[in-house]
RNA sequence: GCUGCUGUAGCUCAGUGGUAGAGCGCCUCCUUGGUAAGGAUGAGGUCAUGGGUUCAAAUCCCAUCAGCAGCUCCA
C-alpha cells in the first residue's frame, strides 16, 4: 500500500540535495543571473511562525523556475542575530548571548531546511559572525571617514575636506574638530531613556507609555554622548533614487513622507533692542541672509511665507538655544518650570497628548516682523519642535491649525492675509478671524501684496527678504540623522579609541582602529546585569579590553555599541562572497551579482530598514565600493498571515446576547449598549452562527449580529500556528502550497488549517494520477502510457504550462496552483495518461512541492534531480481549439450559443447567427438596427 | 483627522468593456478487506450600494457605504 508518505520522502530527498550539492551557487554567474533574497530573520526563541515560509516558499519557488530557465540564481539565508531578546536572557541566566543565540540559529536552520528551501547553505552568515562583524565595523571607519559633498552630492574622503583658512590657521586641533564636525559618523548629544530603577538605558521599543516595559518603572529623558550617523545629508539622494525602483507604490510613498522634503523660507526676526533695529536692518541690507543668524534674531523656518503679514506671535521650542536669552526676568521662573516639564516628556507623549492641548508660555521678550516693523511677542511652547526646521517658528493662527488652536487657547490676536475662493463656506468666520484656513487663496491685510495669488506672494516675499538680507529659500526634510549607538553589550563595538591624557581623562581626540586589527571583539563579562550608571555596559569590561597603547599614547575604547540595523544593512553584499577575508565583498563578484533582483520581506521594514540599507550603500557607491547605486531593485511585500477566522458576539451581564449593531464604545473605552450597560465580548462557535446579508447572525436568533474577523497570531490570543506541526502532519509540500494557495502574495490573508487538508488532499491525488496506491508494491498505475496526448489533453498541458510559467514570473503562485489542480483533475478524469505529459507536469510542480515530484520523477524512471531538469516550453497552436462557442446576445442580453470554427470571418459569424433556430424566433417581427459583431468573441443584435 | 488598500459563491481568490469562473468547503448518489479514502453529480452569485457613459459595465467615471492597514503637532 504504496501511499504518499512526505515524512519518509522529505527528508530523503534533502539529504540528497544536501550531499549533491544541488544548489550549490557558482562564485560568478553564468549567463544570465539572478539573485533572489529573502529579508532574513532574527532567530528568535520561538523559532519560525508561519508567516516567515510565506515569503520563503515564495523565494523558493521563483529560484527554483529560474534555475530551470537556466539562469544562475543566488539565494541565500542568514541570521539578523544581535538584538534585545538574547541579552534580556543574558542578563536574567547569566548565559553568554552567544550560545543562546547559536541555539536559535540551529533551531531556525533545522526548521529551515525542513521545509525544502533551495538556499545555498555553504553561503550562511549571522550579524553576530566575528568574520561578519568585522566589516560591519569597517564600513563604520569607512563612514567615519567620510564626509558629503554637498556641491557634488557626493561622499567623499575627509581627507578631501577643504578646511577654512581660519580654521587652518586655528592649529591642527581645530582642524580636526572641523573634520569631525563633517564625518558622516560623528559624536553628539542625544536624549536617551535612561530607567533609575532598572540602573539601564532602555531602547524605545522598551518604554511604554514613559514606563519600562519591564517593571513599570519611571523612565527620564537624559542626554548622553551618542554616535550619529549623517543621513540627512542623503535625504535628496535617498529621495531621487525612489524615482527608478521597482517597488510597491505604497512603500515608496512611506519613504518619501519619512524623508518628508518640503521647500519654503527662512526668516529672521529682529529680537535686539528696538532703538538699534533700523541698524541692524541697514547692516543686513548690506551683508545679505548670513549661514546663522546671531544673537540679535531669531530665525524660523516657513512654507508660507505669504503668510508672513499675518504672523502674530512667535514660538520657540522649550530646548531652543535661545530661550534664555529671550526670557526676561519677570518670567524666567515661569519659563524654567515650563520647560523642566516638558523635559520629561517624551516625543510620543509631546506630539500625541489626547486632545492635542497646546501648553506654553511667554518669554517676556518680543521680536520684530521683518515686513511690517511690528513688534510681536515671543512665546515658549512644546508644539514646536526643537528638531525640525530651526526650532522655531513664526506664528500665523489665520492660516494654521495648530497656531490658531494656540492663539485660541492664549487669546492672541489671528489676522487673517488669505482670502479664500468666494464660493468657501466658512468665508465669512475666515475673514473675521473665527475660523482657520490653510489652503490658498488671494491676498489681504498684506501691503502691496493684496490681490496676488498665494504663489505669486510666496515668490516676491521671499525675494524681497533676499534681497534685505533678511531671509532666503530654503529646504527641509523631517528625516533626522539617525541615532547610531545603543548603551547595550550585544552588539557590535564600534571600532573607535578616545586620547586620554596624563590624568586619564578624555582629550576630545579621537581616532579609528587600524582596520588590520579588526574586528574588535566583544569583551569578557563575568555576568551581562546593569552596572547602574547612565553610561554603556562595555563599560563595564576589564581594562585589558578597555585601555590601549599606541605610540605611547593611551586611550580608551569607545564603549557604545551598534544598532541592530548596522549588521542588516549590508549582509546582502557579504552573501556574494561570504569568506572574502580581504575585503567585504570581491569587486568583480559584486559587479557581476549585484543589484539584487527580487527582495522579499515584511512591510513592517518599509521605513528603516530599507533607507538605512540604501543610505549605506550609496556611501559605499561614493567610495567606490559598490558599483550600483541603489540595491534592491524589485521589492514584494508579503502580506501578514492571520490566524484562523473567529466570531464573537456581545453578551449583557445577565448572559442576554446584543447584536453588534447595538454596541458602542462609550467616553472610556468600555463596549456600551444604547442604553448604557456594560457588555462583554464572547466567543461562538462557528456552528452556531449563519451567514446573512454582509454579516453573520445567531443561527438561534438571527436578530443578533455577531463579528467575524481573523487576528493577529499571538501568543496571548492562543491562535498561533506551529510549522513543525503542520510539517509533521501534512508535510513540508503541503504546507509550502498552502501558503502559496492562500491568496496574492502581498495580501494579508487568514490562516485555515481545513485549507491545508485541501491541498494535501491535491498532493494525494498527484501521487494516485501516477502511483498504484491499491499495488502491494510501488507501481505505476496502469493507465501511464507511451501514447502522445490526444488533442483536448495537449491543450490542456500547454495551458497549464503557460499559465504557470506565466504566473510564476509574476509572483501570482495561487493562480498558478489553481490551474494545477485543474490539470490533476482533468487527467485523473482520463484512463490514458500520457507518461510525456506526466513528467512535464512533474517539472511545473517541482519549484511547489519539490520533494513530492523528485519522488514521482524517479519513480517515472527518470535520473538525476528533477531541479537541474529545464522548464517545458508552451506551443501557441495546442492551445487553439479546434471550435469555440460564440454568445449571441439581443440588445446586450445573452440568448443564445452558436459553435463555429475559431478562425471564422466576421460575415460568416453573422450568418450563422442570424441562421440560429432561436434567434429567428427571437427576432421574428422586428428589425435589426445595428449588428456588434466580434469575431472570436460575440454576436450582438441590437432589435426594435 | 489624513493617506493608502480592499469589497465577485459559505471561505480564499481569478476575471481591465463582450458567455460570471477556479480551488477549498457543502448536498446527493456510487465504490471501497488498505477509510482524516476514492469516484460521479448538484446546489450556491442584486459582482457592496446608488447614479452616469456605452449597443454592451464585475470591469470605465462620479458619489455613498462598509472593512482593513498605516501615519499623525514636521511650521
Amino acid at each position: 500500500m504504496p501511499r504518499y508518505n512526505p515524512a519518509e520522502i522529505e527528508p530523503r530527498w534533502q539529504a540528497f540535495w544536501e550531499k549533491d550539492r544541488t544548489f550549490a551557487t557558482p562564485e560568478l554567474p553564468k549567463g544570465r543571473k539572478r539573485y533572489v533574497l529573502d529579508m532574513f530573520p532574527y532567530p528568535s526563541g520561538d523559532g519560525l511562525h508561519v508567516g516567515h515560509p510565506e515569503g520563503y516558499t515564495a523565494t523558493d519557488i521563483v529560484s527554483r523556475f529560474a534555475r530551470m530557465r537556466g539562469e544562475s540564481v543566488l539565494h541565500p539565508m542568514g541570521f539578523d542575530a544581535f538584538g534585545l531578546p538574547a541579552e534580556e536572557h543574558a542578563i536574567k541566566t547569566g548565559e553568554h548571548p552567544r550560545i543562546q543565540t547559536q541555539r536559535n540559529i540551529d533551531n531556525f536552520t533545522r526548521q529551515l531546511k525542513m521545509l525544502g528551501f533551495s538556499y545555498d547553505w555553504e553561503r550562511v552568515l549571522a550579524t553576530t559572525d566575528e568574520g561578519y562583524f568585522q566589516w560591519t565595523q569597517w564600513i563604520f571607519l569607512e563612514l567615519y571617514d567620510t564626509w558629503f559633498d554637498v556641491e557634488q552630492q557626493k561622499g567623499r574622503p575627509i581627507s578631501e575636506l577643504p578646511i577654512p583658512a581660519e580654521i587652518s590657521a586655528a592649529g591642527d586641533r581645530a582642524v580636526e574638530a572641523y573634520r569631525d564636525a563633517n564625518r558622516l559618523a560623528y559624536e553628539s548629544d542625544a536624549l536617551v531613556n535612561w530607567c533609575p530603577n532598572l540602573g539601564t538605558v532602555l531602547a524605545n521599543e522598551e518604554v511604554i507609555d514613559g514606563k519600562s516595559e519591564r517593571g513599570d518603572h519611571p523612565v527620564q529623558r537624559i542626554a548622553l554622548r551618542q554616535w550619529m550617523l549623517r543621513i540627512t545629508m542623503y535625504a535628496e539622494r535617498l529621495l531621487d533614487g525612489l524615482e527608478n525602483l521597482d517597488w510597491p507604490a505604497g512603500i515608496k510613498k512611506l519613504q518619501q513622507d519619512w524623508i518628508g522634503r518640503s521647500t519654503g523660507a527662512e526668516v529672521d526676526f529682529y529680537v535686539g533692542d528696538d532703538a538699534k533695529f533700523q541698524q541692524w536692518q541697514a547692516d543686513r541690507a548690506k551683508t545679505g541672509f548670513p549661514s546663522e543668524a546671531g544673537d540679535l534674531a531669531l530665525r524660523v523656518y516657513t512654507t508660507r511665507p505669504d503668510t508672513l503679514f499675518g504672523a502674530t506671535y512667535m514660538v520657540v521650542a522649550p530646548e531652543h538655544p535661545m530661550v534664555k536669552s529671550l526670557t526676561t526676568t519677570e518670567q524666567s521662573a515661569a519659563v524654567v518650570a515650563y520647560c523642566e516639564k516638558a523635559s520629561f516628556k517624551s516625543d510620543r507623549e509631546r506630539t500625541d497628548g489626547g486632545e492635542k492641548v497646546k501648553t506654553g508660555v511667554f518669554s517676556g521678550s518680543h521680536a520684530i516682523n521683518p515686513v511690517n516693523g511690528k513688534p510681536i511677542p515671543i512665546w515658549i511652547a512644546d508644539y514646536v519642535l526643537a528638531g525640525y526646521g530651526t526650532g522655531a517658528i513664526m506664528a500665523v493662527p489665520a492660516h494654521d491649525e495648530r497656531d490658531f488652536a494656540f492663539a485660541k487657547q492664549f487669546d492672541l490676536p489671528i489676522i487673517p492675509v488669505v482670502d479664500p475662493p468666494s464660493d468657501h463656506e466658512q468665508r465669512n468666520a475666515i475673514l473675521a478671524g473665527d475660523f482657520c484656513f490653510v489652503a490658498e487663496g488671494q491676498a489681504i491685510n498684506s501691503g502691496k501684496f493684496d490681490g496676488k495669488n498665494t504663489s505669486e506672494v510666496k515668490a516676491s516675499v521671499t525675494a524681497s527678504l533676499d534681497q534685505q538680507g533678511q531671509g532666503g529659500e530654503a529646504v527641509n526634510y523631517k528625516l533626522r540623522d539617525w541615532l547610531f549607538s545603543r548603551q547595550r553589550f550585544w552588539g557590535e563595538p564600534f571600532p573607535i579609541l578616545h586620547e586620554l591624557d596624563a590624568d586619564g581623562n578624555p582629550t576630545g581626540i579621537k581616532r579609528g582602529v587600524d582596520p588590520a586589527d579588526l574586528p574588535v571583539l566583544l569583551p569578557d563579562l563575568k555576568d551581562y546585569k546593569p552596572h547602574g550608571r547612565p553610561e554603556p555596559m562595555l563599560a563595564k569590561a576589564d581594562d585589558d579590553w578597555l585601555y590601549v597603547s599606541i605610540d605611547g599614547k593611551r586611550y580608551r575604547r569607545e564603549t557604545n555599541t551598534m544598532p541592530q540595523w548596522a549588521g542588516s544593512c549590508w549582509y546582502y553584499l557579504r552573501y556574494i562572497d561570504p569568506k572574502n577575508q580581504q575585503a567585504l565583498v570581491d569587486p568583480d563578484k559584486e559587479k557581476a551579482w549585484m543589484p539584487i533582483d527580487l527582495y522579499v520581506g515584511g512591510a513592517e521594514h518599509a521605513v528603516l530598514h530599507l533607507l538605512y540599507s540604501r543610505f549605506w550603500h550609496k556611501v559605499l557607491y561614493d567610495r567606490g565600493h559598490v558599483s550600483t547605486p541603489e540595491p534592491f531593485g524589485k521589492l514584494v511585500n508579503q502580506g501578514m498571515i492571520l490566524g484562523d477566522v473567529e466570531y464573537s458576539g456581545y453578551v449583557q451581564p445577565d448572559g442576554k446576547p446584543v447584536s453588534t449593531s447595538d454596541v458602542r464604545k462609550d467616553a472610556d473605552g468600555n463596549r456600551v449598549t444604547k442604553d448604557g450597560v456594560i457588555v462583554q465580548s464572547k466567543s461562538i462557535d462557528e456552528e452556531d452562527v449563519v451567514k446573512k446579508g454582509e454579516g453573520f447572525v445567531l443561527k438561534s436568533d438571527p436578530a443578533i449580529k455577531v463579528d467575524s474577523r481573523a487576528h493577529k497570531m499571538s501568543k496571548a490570543r492562543g491562535n498561533v500556528v506551529n510549522p513543525d506541526s503542520v510539517v509533521r502532519e501534512y508535510g513540508a509540500d503541503s504546507l509550502r502550497l498552502y501558503e502559496m494557495f492562500m491568496g496574492p502574495l502581498e495580501a494579508t490573508k487568514p490562516w485555515a488549517m481545513t485549507g491545508v487538508g485541501g491541498v494535501r488532499n491535491f498532493l494525494d491525488r498527484v501521487w494516485r494520477m501516477i502511483v498504484d496506491q491499491d499495488a502491494d508494491d510501488l507501481v505505476l498505475v496502469d493507465v501511464i502510457s507511451d501514447d502522445a496526448c490526444d488533442e483536448d489533453q495537449l491543450r490542456v498541458l500547454h495551458q497549464t504550462i503557460r499559465k504557470v510559467s506565466e504566473d510564476c514570473e509574476a509572483l501570482s503562485f495561487n493562480t498558478a496552483i489553481a490551474k494545477m489542480m485543474e490539470f490533476t483533475n482533468f487527467f485523473t478524469r482520463s484512463d490514458k495518461r500520457p507518461k510525456e505529459a506526466m513528467l512535464t507536469f512533474l517539472k511545473l510542480l517541482s519549484p511547489f512541492a519539490p520533494h513530492l515530484c523528485e519522488e514521482l520523477w524517479h519513480l517515472l524512471g527518470q535520473e538525476g534531480s528533477i531541479a537541474k531538469e529545464s522548464w517545458p516550453q508552451w506551443d501557441e497552436a495546442a492551445l487553439v481549439e479546434s471550435s469555440i462557442e460564440i454568445p449571441v446576445q439581443i440588445n446586450g442580453k445573452l440568448k443564445a450559443k452558436i459553435n463555429v470554427s475559431p478562425d471564422v470571418t466576421k460575415d460568416q459569424l453573422a450568418e450563422i447567427a442570424l441562421a440560429d433556430e432561436k434567434v429567428i424566433a427571437l427576432i421574428d417581427g422586428k428589425t435589426i438596427v445595428k449588428q456588434i459583431i466580434v469575431p472570436g468573441r460575440l454576436v450582438n443584435l441590437v432589435v426594435k
